[in-house]
Parts: C-alpha cells; sequence; structure tokens
DNA sequence: CCAGCGATGTTACCGGCGGTAACACCGGTA
DNA sequence: TACCGGTGTTACCGCCGGTAACATCGCTGG
C-alpha cells in the first residue's frame, strides 16, 4: 500500500477529534473556536489543522459523518417495495424519526445562528443536494409525470425536500403531535388534500362569478 | 417632538449607510467587512457601530428592507379574490418574480456560504417565519380542514414555505424554465399531481431494477 | 546501534476581524 | 458665551483562523 491516504490511514485518531468536535460544539454551539474543539480533544490547534485543513474541513468531515445515515436511510426508504402513498409515509416517516433521533446534532446543523464564524450551517447544504436527488430520480423512475417528467421531478424533487426540511424543523421545535400525525399531515399535503378540501364558507366572498368588483 | 427616537430622526444618513452596505455585500459577498463597508460609504467603523448597534443589526435593518415589499406582496396575493387554484398560482407567481427581480439581493440572503463571520444567511429567517405565518393563516381561514385545522394549517404553512424557498432557490440558480411554467410545477404538486399521476410500469415491483447510481 | 522517517505534539507568531474608548469638530440655540 | 447632539477620527483590545518552526516519540532497516 505505497499511497497510504493520510484520510483513511489515521483513522481512530480522526475519530478521536471528531467526537471531542462534536462534543464541544453540541455544548457551546456550532460557534465553537478551533481553540476550544482542540483542548477537548486534549490536544492544540495545529494538529486539528493537519487532520481536517481548515475549518470548513472539519465541519464537512462532522456533518458527513451525521449526515451519512440518513441520506442512507431516506435512500432505502424510497425504493421500499410499498403502494406510492404508503411509500410516500415511510420516506417521511424515516425523515422525521432520524432527525428526531438526533435532535442536538440537527439542529447545530440547521441553525448555525450562536454567532457562527464562517459558516457552518449550510454544510448540511450538500446533504440536502443529495436528498432531493434522491427525490427527483424516485419521483423520476416512479411516475409518470408526461413529456415535461424532467423538470417536474427535479423541481419536486427539490420542493419536497424543501417542505420536508422546513415543515421537520418546525415539528421538531415545538413537537405539536407525534410523528406519525405529523406524516400524515406532510403525506395529505402531497397528496392534494389542499385541493380535495371543500372551500371554507368565508373564503370566497368577493365574486364568485362574473362580477369583477374593484379593490 | 421630545422623544426623537434615534432610530427614526437620523433616517436621510442611515439609509445612506444601508445603500453603501448594500453596494459591498453585493461586490464582495456577505462576509464583506465593517471596515470595508465604512470605506464604501467614505467614513469609519465607529459610525456604523453607532447606527445599527453591531454587525447583526446592521445586517437585520439590511434584510428588513429587502424582504419587507416581498413579504407584502406574498400577504396580498395570499388575500386576492380568486379561485382557490389561481390564487395559488398567483401566490407563487409573486414569490418567484420577487426573488427573480432581485437575484443577487435573494442569493446573499440564503447563501451566506463565501465566508460568512456571525450569521448573514438566517438574517432571513425571520421573514421566512413571517411568511410561513401569512401561508398558516391563509390556509386557516380559507379553507376546511376539519376538527385538525390548527394543526394542519401551521405544519402546511411551514411545509409550503420550505417547498417554494427550496425550489424557487434551484429556479433562480438553473432557470430551466419560464417563471409561468415553474409556478405550474408547483402548483401541480399542491394540487396533488403527485397522487393523480399513473404509475410507472417499472415503479411497483421490488427489485430495485434503476436505482439510484452511487456518488 | 543508529540513521531515518512519519506521526504527534508544542510555542509563538501573523493579519484581520468585531467592537470600544477617547478625543475633535461643527451647527444651532438659549 | 456656553451648551449639546450629531458626525467624524485615531488608536486600541481581545479573539479568531491559520501557519511556521521546532521538539519528541516509536518504528523499521542497513
Amino acid at each position: 500500500m505505497p499511497p497510504a491516504d493520510p484520510a483513511t490511514s489515521g483513522e481512530p485518531r480522526r475519530e478521536q477529534l471528531l467526537n471531542a468536535a462534536d462534543r464541544v460544539i453540541q455544548r457551546e454551539g456550532p460557534g465553537a473556536s478551533m481553540n476550544a474543539i482542540a483542548a477537548e480533544a486534549g490536544i492544540t490547534k495545529p494538529i486539528l489543522y493537519r487532520h481536517f485543513g481548515d475549518r470548513t474541513g472539519l465541519i464537512r468531515a462532522l456533518t458527513e459523518r451525521h449526515t451519512g445515515g440518513l441520506i442512507a436511510a431516506v435512500r432505502a426508504a424510497l425504493n421500499e417495495p410499498l403502494e406510492r402513498r404508503d411509500r410516500v409515509e415511510h420516506v417521511l416517516d424515516t425523515y422525521l424519526a432520524g432527525i428526531e433521533s438526533r435532535p442536538q446534532v440537527y439542529r447545530l446543523l440547521t441553525h448555525p445562528e450562536a454567532g457562527d464564524p464562517t459558516g457552518a450551517g449550510n454544510a448540511l447544504a450538500p446533504a440536502l443536494k443529495q436528498i432531493a436527488d434522491e427525490i427527483t430520480n424516485a419521483v423520476a423512475v416512479q411516475v409518470d409525470l408526461g413529456p415535461e417528467a424532467p423538470l417536474l421531478s427535479e423541481a419536486w424533487g427539490r420542493g419536497i425536500t424543501g417542505m420536508v426540511l422546513a415543515a421537520g424543523d418546525w415539528w421538531l421545535e415545538t413537537k405539536p403531535c407525534p410523528r406519525a400525525r405529523m406524516v400524515q399531515a406532510l403525506a395529505d399535503l402531497l397528496w392534494g388534500r389542499l385541493a380535495a378540501a371543500a372551500e371554507l364558507p368565508s373564503a370566497t366572498p368577493p365574486a364568485p362569478a362574473a362580477a369583477a368588483p374593484a379593490d
């Protein structure tokens, strides 16, 4: 083994450093300084830089470690042999269960608010794009959308990803209902319940038919 | 005028400073330093701090100025007297038109990647929550969702906001189609076309025939 | 036995950042 | 003339990300 890639050779130490970074970031927030992380690991800064290049490298390694499992689970759920509606629910449930099981990690990935030096929050972006790609592909492969399928499947892949991210975010913060209920709510939205629902009486007041009133 | 609130008294200068900040941020990205912004305005740092308190105050003022119009437009669109499906399209079109008209501003609000010291990107978060609240309210008032309406309307408000944000983001970056087409694509998704579409022949069998390619 | 080498570790430093005194000026008003 | 609020400056602090230079250990091979 001539090359002995430094990224794969020193695995145990690297893992140790990542664990330390995890601890301090969960304790102090995503703005934790490299000094603090190094101190948590019992070492000093330059070693961190030797292992991860720079701060973004460390953050990237951290996020990849945390998002890898979730992405794999979502991908598997997208290919589960189920009725389509059931598959939609299964994917939603998989994602929500994933972020529910490690809420602090999820929050640090999505909410870099607490004093973030040099972007940690958008380190989640690559993972989101991966998920969006998975959904895009699943939609393109599994659903007949006619001649404009490529456009629709990609737009929907992005849109659904964003929808679930935002809704899951809110759900995790407020926990207004059990997970299964939330899965239903989102599946219903995706399933056209917005279109199927009856109009509320007070919603259509202005001009139901012909006459157009001045605003 | 006894109080003479400092936030409202020195309006013209404040506007001038905000304009300068706008210019330098659009030129150098969201990581632009306070020094650079001050220099663009032809002054030095302490004046900026006297006007905005700290960096986040400046960013907040900037984002409020940029998002105010968009939020108002979306709110108006949500209450437009149209058929529900038309109203959905109208809201989507309003939002997409808004971000299309000032893409650089939108990008700096949503993509703080380029070296962001102390979070500028999530400064958009309050605006997003406002939009989500508007949608939540519109859904709750306009659509009959049965006994669980409060839960559904809020979950949907968040979800729809996230969906449009993510999809609009992708559309703005790649411009794969005219705006009207994108409006149709998103309205279709919201309208249950995912449920109505026919199954593709190769989708139902459990065999993972056309699975996603490995990254 | 010791030369070499790679990984691990250190101290000390750099430039730049956000943020803050402390001081200076200028125009209106009592 | 004395005051005062707004505008402006220089000079500084502490901290951060990142780097250079040097020290140390444990191994392997001639």
